[in-house]
DNA sequence: AACAAATGTGTGTATTTTACACATTAAACT
DNA sequence: AGTTTAATGTGTAAAATACACACATTTGTT
């Protein structure tokens, strides 16, 4: 059997604008909603902001922060705006992961939310927790959230696990001038795995993305490290397409 | 600076079920839909199935295949009974890709759409075009598709070509039993890449994946191959957690 | 019987990954 | 000031993996 290129046609209806426009609004029962899950790092440990759910139904419950998106904004601006609303911030990573669908996953009618990752640094100057049922979670203990939100967030963790060993991500997570020591303990977070510190060294040297700026940690209460700044121009020139099967 | 898990509140009001319920409603004017990229392999060539645009806007251009959800149908519900409307096929791989949601995609208003890669056997015994609008195009040829289609499908084609690389998925193309030879150019055909062929097997082999059936290829112009098939029990079994920073 | 076109197989080399230990530095403590 | 503590900084050998590469074998075709 071969697929066949050419068929000739029994022909669908040409639709007009006017017939697709009445079946879109006919379905519009259902809204759509973005939720964030917010990283940061800290004290060496993996953190997530979450907020006490505003649903009776939920109450004592944490929940991601998520907004219905508005007629007027894409997905993006959706959750850019969540974000600044809690956090203050703008211009940080943010990137979509996954959409949730379930029929019922919403008490209050069918709600499809579109989940984002995003990664802060949390010594960001600009950083305000605008409302104070708000509060950083260590990922360990992010459990029971409501809604749908554990899935989410669940999913959202492990592709940050893999995203993060393919891509830099990580660097949205501390400031921007950083040593050895505080990158490995965030890859070592994240992964929630023990990694050799010089073959770690080794690694990041090798890819050459590390601009050395000849500054020193302060305030550490033993020898201060170097202190580094990644250099995504560099990166993003050089970035290399990979070949090679591994399942 | 420390984040403070400690925060005691200033508090949001608690919302009823009604409160939300209210504002699901009133932000029901965004329609959603699923638009499936509809992957086969034939005569060596990786195809996307695609059909002529019902839009007047857009006569004679080709679009991915879609729906509106409806109020009743998980996400996922969704794209399974496109596959099936549109191929007549059930139980077929389906995967999730990405979510497009920019304010003006759509002519007829506000629609969100959820995209999903779709992964067929073209020689699957039950498969029937049930429209003959509908048309293979080999993916070189899949260009100035209707809407945001063409931006859809070149994120389905990529997120293809990395996933096949680290997930079995590229089986779902192939007949059950297949010979190397078909497995080589079916990853040389979605990666467009030339693969030495001694180090390809020996790659397959050493995974241990893939079960020698003792049969031979039938009615090929040269010496038969052998014919194998994947075992996906024991793939899930060994998966393994791959550790490794490498950008 | 000769030819065409593909299958099937192994080895040496380069590259990458892993395991592993000791001297050095600066701050903190006495 | 000297000692202690806790981290930084560095290299090498072994193992595993990836890569380049050529020839004999099998089957169908002429």
């Amino acid at each position: 059997m071969s697929l066949n290129e050419e068929n000739i046609s029994l022909s669908t209806p040409v639709k007009t604008l006017k017939n697709i426009q009445t079946e879109v609004k006919s379905s519009g029962n259902i809204a759509v909603s973005v939720d964030c899950v917010i990283f940061g790092f800290d004290e060496n440990k993996l953190k997530v902001l979450l907020i006490r759910s505003d649903l009776k139904k939920y109450r004592g419950k944490w929940s991601l922060l998520g907004d219905l998106i508005k007629t007027s904004e894409d997905l993006d601006q959706a959750a850019h705006r969540v974000l600044k609303e809690r956090t203050g911030l703008t211009n940080v990573f943010l990137e979509q992961v996954h959409g949730f669908g379930s029929v019922t996953r919403h008490p209050a009618g069918r709600v499809i939310t579109i989940a984002y990752c995003s990664l802060l640094n949390i010594n960001h100057y600009k950083l305000k927790i605008l409302d104070n049922e708000v509060h950083w979670h260590h990922v360990k203990n992010a459990t029971e959230l409501a809604f749908d939100h554990q899935e989410i967030f669940d999913i959202c963790y492990k592709w940050l696990q893999k995203r993060i060993q393919e891509h830099p991500l990580g660097f949205n997570l501390l400031p921007q001038k950083f040593s050895l020591r505080e990158l490995q303990n965030l890859y070592e977070a994240i992964l929630d795995v023990k990694l050799d510190r010089r073959n770690f060294r080794k690694k990041f040297f090798a890819m050459n993305f590390l601009t050395d700026l000849d500054e020193m940690e302060q305030d550490v209460p033993h020898r201060p490290g170097k202190l580094y700044e990644f250099n995504f121009k560099k990166y993003k020139l050089q970035k290399k397409n990979w070949v090679g099967i591994d399942f």
